[in-house]
DNA sequence: AAGCCGGGGAG
DNA sequence: CTCCCAGGCTT
């Protein structure tokens, strides 16, 4: 038996059922790809089932605003795709009138979708034969060929698409493709491959060679920035006494974008309080030090993405209303409950109801 | 080609 | 701690 013979006697028999899998629906297997675009399957799933379930086709997910698009990716990280998935959505309703394309070269040209997702779905959906690279085929391919190719360069990538384009089932493109991303994902993982259960075992170079770990060859990762965000939790009260809270959306482009978040002042270096206070961004918004009160403890947290660290303070702040004039000019005042179902950034959540301070 | 964009789970 | 996940866009 062959490469893909053997793959896909393997794949049939230990396929993990995924919800999107068996589905001839363009629109499913579209939203499952993005959603995993650099997720790992595990943390997808109840991203998958929520999202379809606000937006079961492309109709009513162009129908949403971004905001609801986004306040249902939160958590999720890589915004962009809830942003583009949106839309994208919204151009397919125009250009295409509801219906999808069927080409790979097409789908190309749409926003947040990449050679890997354009391959997956027109191989899944249309039968169209052509290979799907992901982090999982790289690796499986890297190893079961001893390829010293760079798959973080654009030489390297080329060198894994031609050998996966010969060795495509053009019969079953898709399960081919699906079969090497679940091998990748369950056998020939990272760290560990259950090379004993590998159906590929007997013709893996890496194997013989005991070298599975040299595989795939990527480049040294670069070293992390760090941030300091100093966030203020402005709070007023209306005459009533109803409590709000003052937030702005992320429109720079950095991370979160379109997100929102609490008013915010950064700094190149960890700051003191005493310092912040005199910082002309402060000072414009409070020329006068008793115009404010800080109340509570300062809420600290370290949050770490994947390319920074972010060293997060949070000052809760008391405004009285008649020195809110500005603060409703530059920021947004919203309630608790108008806050809770906005699109925020993870550590935003966590600053919010953090009890108490950490350091 | 290189830089940028989140969050979480595994080891 | 480190690594990397069903990648793509911008510069």
């Amino acid at each position: 038996m062959n490469f893909s013979d053997r793959l896909l006697v393997w794949y049939d028999a230990n396929k993990r059922a995924l919800p999107w899998r068996d589905s001839d629906n363009p629109y499913k297997v579209w939203i499952s790809e993005v959603i995993l675009q650099q997720t790992r399957v595990e943390q997808g799933i109840a991203y998958y089932f929520r999202f379809l379930d606000a937006f079961p086709d492309v109709i009513s997910l162009a129908s949403a605003s971004e905001d609801e698009v986004l306040r249902l990716w939160q958590g999720l990280g890589y915004y962009s795709r809830a942003r583009n998935l949106h839309q994208t959505a919204r151009e397919i309703l125009e250009k295409h009138g509801k219906n999808f394309p069927e080409s790979s070269e097409e789908w190309m040209r749409l926003k947040g979708v990449g050679p890997y997702t354009a391959a997956a779905v027109t191989s899944i959906v249309f039968k169209e034969a052509i290979p799907a690279l992901d982090g999982n085929v790289y690796r499986v391919l890297a190893r079961a060929f001893a390829l010293p190719y760079n798959m973080d360069t654009s030489k390297g990538k080329k060198q894994f698409y031609q050998l996966a384009t010969q060795l495509i089932d053009p019969k079953r493109p898709g399960d081919f493709n699906q079969a090497m991303m679940d091998l990748g994902a369950m056998i020939c993982k990272p760290s560990g491959p259950l090379c004993l259960k590998c159906p590929l075992n007997t013709l893996c170079l890496a194997k013989q060679q005991n070298a599975a770990k040299n595989y795939p060859v990527r480049n040294p990762k670069k070293a992390v920035r760090e941030r300091f965000f100093n966030y203020f939790k402005i709070t007023t009260k209306d005459p009533q006494g109803k409590i709000f809270l003052f937030i702005k959306k992320r429109q720079e482009n950095d991370i979160w974008k379109n997100m929102y978040d609490f008013p915010l002042l950064e700094t190149t270096e960890d700051t003191p309080p005493e310092t912040l206070f005199k910082h002309p961004w402060w000072l414009h918004l409070f020329p006068d030090e008793k115009s404010f009160l800080m109340e509570g403890q300062v809420r600290q947290r370290v949050h770490k993405l994947t390319h920074q660290t972010i060293h997060a303070k949070l000052f809760q702040i008391f405004v009285h209303p008649e020195n809110t004039v500005l603060l409703n000019k530059i920021f947004i005042a919203v309630d608790f409950d108008q806050f809770e179902q906005m699109a925020k950034p993870r550590l935003i959540e966590l600053l919010h109801w953090d009890r108490g301070e950490k350091s």
